[in-house]
DNA sequence: GCAATGTATCGATAAATGTCGATGGATTGG
DNA sequence: CCAATCCATCGACATTTATCGATACATTGC
């Protein structure tokens, strides 16, 4: 589980990437669905390049199932990354943030 | 006050850039004070370079004074486009982090 | 087996980006 | 004023990266 913050920064850093990231959140997809999806913005290698730039950030898991390939997004490792950014870079705010336990309750 | 999560990436996405961040995080250094802090690894237009994306992007505060220029980290914003990324692509996290809005403004 | 399908990889190309030296504008100290 | 200082900008260059077509490698259905 890589959690450095630039090979973090760097896999965000497309628009395209950013976009199938968001179909792939709370499904999941095969590359072919995903360029389908992708409504001939870009063909089908160019996905397997943003999806192997996703993997290698571990914000994807993969599910082989014959010769089809499933991919979702990895929310776990999003919401740790980004409380690693948060905790690096906004230390005034990083307790708020990160401790679900600590947030008060709000008066009305 | 751009929180475009595409222009939050870019803008993080260099290992230079985050060191810079790393130096401006609770303090406020004049240009030439980084260059002098990244000891010689780049020079001078490469940091205000730097600084000029990361000003596009609302991650640094600016304040003029005479001839100097002094930078330090934006570290609501960080936070707030942080919350922006969770909440766009880990909903099923989001809720446990508190909200952008919910962020107490610090005191002086 | 064999054709068809799904996907990764390769090589090429173009666009975006990081870096530098040189320069210019603005401000200050003497 | 004038030289020095601080810093942004410019032009050039190199590196990275996004994209594509072609292809290769599996797997499956027939």
């Amino acid at each position: 589980m890589n959690t450095d913050p630039v090979v973090f920064a760097k896999a965000l850093a497309d628009e395209t990437r950013q976009e199938i990231m968001k179909h792939l959140c709370c499904v999941w997809l095969s590359v072919n669905d995903l360029v389908d999806k992708l409504g001939g913005k870009v063909n089908q290698p160019t996905v397997s390049h943003h999806l192997k730039k996703l993997e290698e950030a571990d914000l994807v898991l993969v599910r082989q199932e014959g010769r089809h390939r499933f991919y979702t997004l990895n929310q776990e490792q999003l919401t740790v990354c980004c409380g690693v950014l948060v905790t690096a870079f906004a230390p005034d705010y990083a307790k708020q943030v990160i401790r679900p336990e600590d947030i008060p309750v709000r008066e009305a």
